[in-house]
DNA sequence: GAGTATTCCGAGTAATTGCTTGGATTACAA
DNA sequence: TTGTAATCCAAGCAATTACTCGGAATACTC
């Protein structure tokens, strides 16, 4: 639909530094504030740079905070994707559980900055990377089911699969956003990815 | 946090009506726009009232649009709890499958008024129905496991509880958004139910 | 070192928009 | 009927804010 690519790319090292200042100065101002209260003559000031220089690159303020939820998602995308290599070893329900661990625990670390980008902003949603991450979420509910023995099949496959991913994605903001201590997010991570494993497979990981 | 109460209740038939129809016209301007582009003039003129009318019973455009959301989701909860008299009769999983039905055909009816409300504000999530909605699924899947013989227990049932409780209003919101037709979303809501009942049971419905 | 491209600057503009205000109308009560 | 409260009106204010523009400063190239 809208085009969030920047106007211009930097060519020399001074607006690199520049281009990168301006959107991690957006991160900074996101956690701590609302996006409502975001400006983007704000932005260049916490960036160090002036108003000028940021529409150089930036055609308008949502290009901003496009690049800056890509970078973040992409993030993402790759932590879980790292988190596979040790998964693939565990049995199935604990592989998803330490998948959903370093995914929830990224988030936490940025807490603010993703929750205003994934829950105050609408149009993030519709975002490349933010498709992706949901992608990735399906492959890695299939781990479960190819790596356990005798799956009880469902019906509609796919739209089971469409369903399991939209619910993983959306429990980990919801744990990630939630207000408590380390412990019981941990207990809650694995709680999901027990729930996960129920959903996908029809019977408790625990069970005989 | 923030009040959003009326700044003045109607107390004629007169300005009853200009109550009501500021509050009706915002549900049409956010089907069919989004909330950014929603403006209390806007709405005002919608409504047949002048800007000053607006004022005279709403402290600021928030609270318009919060009163709104408190109808939409008390209508939603209603329906829900109507549902759940049929649905008391039935199977679990169909019960369940039932009430999710009703709610998901309440919201598809006002798909982008709900939509602009859950998806694009905010402050909506805060909102008191809002949370009584959620609480309303904590209670609708708690059915299931009562009513259900041979329950494998979960470790941190009130955990469980919460996230099942999460998935699913999150998972409705999905199906409701989604941009399909009647046939799928059926298909949809009751495999949301089936997979519920796996969740919180510990098997499938269809299973020996 | 001259010439060109890149980067930077920040005062100012244009447009939007939530909301006020002072007064006109209408309903109700005694 | 008369006084009071409720309701309605819309021009316009005040504040915000995304973005432009003309030109200065800095970096690259030959």
């Amino acid at each position: 639909m809208i085009d969030f690519t920047p106007k211009k790319l930097p060519k020399q090292a001074r607006s690199r530094a520049s281009f990168d200042a301006i959107i991690e100065a957006s991160a900074q101002l996101l956690s701590g504030g609302t996006y409502e209260a975001l400006t983007t003559n704000h932005i260049a000031q916490r960036a160090g740079v002036s108003i000028g220089t940021l529409y150089e690159f930036f055609s308008n303020k949502e290009t901003i905070i496009a690049i800056l939820a890509e970078r973040r998602m992409q993030a993402l995308v790759t932590v879980m994707q790292n988190a596979l290599i040790p998964a693939s070893s565990m049995r199935p329900w604990e592989g998803v559980a330490h998948i959903l661990e370093s995914a929830v625990a990224t988030m936490v670390a940025e807490r603010d900055v993703y929750h205003a980008l994934l829950r105050q902003i609408p149009f993030v949603r519709q975002l490349p990377a933010v498709r992706a991450s949901r992608a990735a979420m399906t492959d890695f509910t299939q781990m479960i089911r190819v790596r356990s023995a005798d799956v009880l099949n469902l019906p509609a496959p796919e739209m089971d699969a469409w369903l399991i991913s939209q619910m993983l994605s959306n429990a980990i903001l919801e744990i990630a956003f939630r207000n408590t201590d380390a412990a019981t997010r941990a207990v809650l991570t694995r709680e999901l990815a027990r729930l996960t494993y129920r959903m996908a497979v029809g019977r408790d990981p625990e069970a005989g």
